[in-house]
DNA sequence: GACCCCTGTCGAAGCGCTTCGACGAAGGAA
DNA sequence: TTCCTTCGTCGAAGCGCTTCGACAGGGGTC
């Protein structure tokens, strides 16, 4: 193993100058510092991470809290993740996968043995009993989703209760008076996750600033048949929907098809989710971005501001952003 | 923070002997193991990961590499990856997420910093690119999946082509005499992953054995329709289909229905794929196996092993097993 | 010219832990 | 009784890095 101190003897200069010379912390002529940076490259350094988290008490390390409930798109956890991951490597961290399961305890060890010096937690409840721990545990960290409660935590999310709205208010300007929304699975709402009431906050408010006649079903994966036949049974004006339930949004449009429903001639449909997927069912449905690249990132560059010591807002709401594709259209007066 | 020193003091006895205390390395009397277990109790003393890391030239860190590319299934990685992490943490490790992306410089650069002490490679194609950076690179590795000369290296996985086998003698047994594989995307054949190209080994061979006809057909996502249709107009006699993706199970099983065969009067269905998926489709698909649980326990278990300086065998292929559910019964001749 | 202040570098201390060698006490073998 | 082990413990060294204080030299300023 090649050490500083061999990168020291090399360029001719000490080890603290090397490690200056590495980080920037204090002033090195161009010419040692070009020197150095021969040595290291000659003799292939690596500081060691453990030393170096000793010495400097920093791991550049963070932890990533991953949810594995029942009801959660796993595609998209991942895509939140993959974002993070490659974040946190722009940044020079790597990234610690925790599982859920591991709990509040898990977020205690890593923290005590500073094994990680922030932590990114997803998939945050409205009252998580996580969040007293957050409070008190002194490493940075950033939430993915909000809490009833946010005040001193760092969260970031899609406004979700504004992509609610988008979606009704798009389908509102096309001339649609009956929407539904296809929600989660209902144990998603249950456990009282943030982003699925505030989808429906979202979504009833502009739907009844409109006049609409509106209604919500949160909805099982593998039910797509039954909660289409059910909305056309109950409410057969219906018009326009809006789905926010990634596993679903394949088969129910399916489902529509085989009732005889043209997509977007006699309803159009819309959806929250990742744009992969919306570009992927079978008729290209018009949606509001779930931007897990974002959010990731957000949350990684929110991270670093916190270990820098800057102060960062306590909310970043990222803004809705909608793409209209082929599955959405003028209502058309039968 | 609290520390060694600090347990030491309280306990009245030297760091040293908390530490043989703590590792077991050295013999102490029951009666000092006992106040110095007391005194970390007490103080709620947790040993710095890096100052460990240092010292005992172990990090209890180690790399896993998941694969993001087109074609692989999303939750079925996060189980092997939940897995891993469950298990690890068993054996007192944790895990580090790294993304194919990084590749092998970001192999390299765990191993030379020695943030990770050992390696699980997931999706490991034939020829992979990794092959001879894991076998310079003196770190213990685990593949998940088999490459074309696996010699020298330690691989687990299914034993993808006993697998084929056992679906297609499965469905000999039931008396079908005419049988189609649905395979993975074709990207993933082109790619040259080894498992998809085992599965159409073992399919072929047992087939031929039987002296079944028999086809194979790689499938895209979201071509379940297409493909089933192709299947009853160019193979008439069909009786027998095995689906090795996971992706396509569920449609596949809905395109029949939609064209009228029933499962499994008029047609039998078998699948490799996890056992939650197969119990998910509508009609409870007869399956083999993915033991997700059980290849990403024994990845790090095998780990395990060689960090102690275990020999472990090269190659550990988990035997089918094959469960019986609702998809399949005996040929109904007309 | 005296003073101060940068700039660029060095040496030494120390981060918190593990491990090695040493050593007293106790027990067995001779 | 003597000698050799083994058991249980301690002190010190050292893992590879960062950081602090010190200091030499080269400008400015007055």
């Amino acid at each position: 193993m090649v050490k500083i101190t061999d990168v020291a003897r090399r360029a001719g200069v000490s080890p603290s100058t090397v490690s200056y010379a590495l980080s920037g912390k204090r002033p090195i002529s161009e010419e040692t510092r070009q020197r150095v940076e021969d040595a290291i490259r000659e003799l292939g350094y690596r500081p060691h991470a453990g030393a170096r988290a000793l010495a400097g008490r920093r791991s550049n390390v963070l932890a990533l809290v991953v949810p594995l409930r029942a009801g959660i798109h796993v595609p998209t956890v991942m895509r939140f993740a993959v974002s993070v991951v490659t974040t946190a490597r722009r940044h020079d961290h790597d990234v610690l996968l925790l599982t859920q399961e591991e709990g509040a305890d898990g977020l205690t060890r890593v923290a005590d043995t500073a094994l990680v010096d922030a932590l990114i937690v997803m998939d945050v409840q409205l009252d998580d009993p996580r969040l007293p721990l957050l409070r008190t545990l002194d490493l940075p960290t950033v939430l993915i989703g909000f809490p009833a409660s946010p005040q001193g935590l760092t969260c970031v999310d899609l406004d979700f209760r504004a992509a609610g709205e988008a979606c009704v208010e798009h389908l509102a300007r096309l001339g649609h008076r009956s929407v539904a929304l296809i929600g989660s699975p209902p144990e998603v709402y249950v456990r009282r996750t943030a982003f699925a009431q505030r989808v429906v906050q979202g979504f009833t408010a502009a739907a009844d600033r409109s006049g609409m006649s509106s209604s919500v079903h949160p909805c099982e994966t593998g039910a797509a048949r039954e909660v289409a036949e059910q909305l056309l049974r109950e409410q057969p004006a219906l018009t326009g929907v809006v789905v926010h339930n990634e596993a679903l949004l394949g088969p129910l449009v399916d489902a529509f098809a085989d009732l005889g429903l043209r997509v977007p001639a006699d309803l159009s449909v819309t959806a929250i989710c990742p744009d992969e997927l919306a570009e992927s069912v079978r008729v290209p449905i018009t949606s509001v971005t779930l931007p897990t690249a974002e959010v990731g990132e957000r949350a990684v560059e929110l991270l670093m501001k916190k270990l820098d010591g800057t102060a960062v807002p306590e909310s970043t709401l990222v803004p809705p952003r909608m793409t209209e594709r082929a599955s959405t259209g003028r209502r058309t007066v039968p």
